[in-house]
DNA sequence: TATAATTTTCAGTAATTTCTGAAAATTCAG
DNA sequence: CTGAATTTTCAGAAATTACTGAAAATTATA
């Protein structure tokens, strides 16, 4: 079994980038050879393609499931597990936008939140406690609005995306209208 | 030299995450040092906060000027350089957001493009390109999606965020009235 | 239920990234 | 200029992260 050299220059252009995305990069080969195959793989499979061994597939693939970015299927009469990818695209951009969102925010506002508690006791822990607090709120409210990006439908957030900074018009827009409303 | 033990806790965190939002441990450790010490710091005394060696800070603080977030002070009478973050958490944001965009999308999109213009030569190449092509759109949208977004001012921006899922009101109303204007 | 096929686990190894210390380069006061 | 103060560079060390192979666990067929 082999790839095309386009193929194999994108599975590991994929994997390169994983690193930066968030997943190591045998998840993001084994994401990247999934995408472009059109029939589903087994672990064998995946790892002669990817020149990998079999267990490290089968960390990736552990891994992707978590992510819930896997399907597993059977072929009647073969024992072997085989995978395709599941949804669109999508779907896998609004996963490791979730997923990113909770690891580099959740804990970062929790731990601010704790601090923020507390009552300082210096004039420079007082000034240390004010930036803490900005930089919360700047966290909160990505945070907000990253949780709220990801229950709008994908035709919305299209829209949204296509708008651009198009958007600041029709923000314009709404301030007018709510200030009339208020009058 | 100290810092208290809500400070150090906050500087050792940004260094934890540091790894996640793209720069190393004491890069994040430097920079968070510095949001939360009012009055500029020398390299010598990041180093004896933080416990890293003077080279370590050094290197630390060539990435940090490189992403601008740093601005260079001097003292009367003293050769060392003083340092302090430069603009507001808002301009942090930006900047980390603008490098993670270049990181992270650019050459994606630009492999993707390259593999796209070239002719598929069997059924599953054509399979594949069309994979790719799904994914190259969604990036491109993305991206410019992105970069716009890094064209609203603060101001703009926070509405919009503050706005959250209640943008898909003001879309809908948006096709109305461009409807009504076609007509 | 026995056993063959398959998957998972995990300790050890390999690869990668980060950090250090010593030396080189730069800066600047005298 | 000279040389002391300061910063930068970079080869190697340390720490972290990813991968492998062998063994254990699971699954399913006969």
């Amino acid at each position: 079994m082999t790839l095309s050299n386009s193929s194999e220059a994108f599975v590991l252009h994929f994997g390169e980038m994983g690193s930066r995305w968030g997943f190591n990069r045998t998840v993001g080969q084994i994401y990247a050879l999934l995408v472009i195959h059109e029939e589903p793989l087994n672990a064998d499979q995946i790892g002669e393609l990817l020149r990998v061994s079999r267990s490290n597939v089968s960390m990736g693939i552990k891994e992707l499931q978590s992510w819930r970015l896997v399907t597993l299927h059977h072929i009647p009469g073969d024992r072997k597990d085989y995978f395709s990818v599941s949804g669109s695209m999508w779907d896998m951009a609004r996963t490791v936008f979730e997923e990113r969102r909770k690891r580099e925010l959740d804990p970062t506002l929790s731990l601010l939140r704790s601090h923020l508690l507390e009552a300082p006791e210096t004039q420079s822990d007082a000034y240390a406690q004010e930036k803490m607090r900005e930089i919360h709120d700047l966290l909160e409210l990505l945070n907000q609005w990253a949780n709220s990006l990801n229950t709008l439908n994908p035709e919305t957030l299209q829209s949204l995306m296509k708008l651009g900074s198009g958007v600041s018009k029709l923000l314009e827009f709404k301030s007018k209208v709510g200030r009339k409303e208020s009058e």
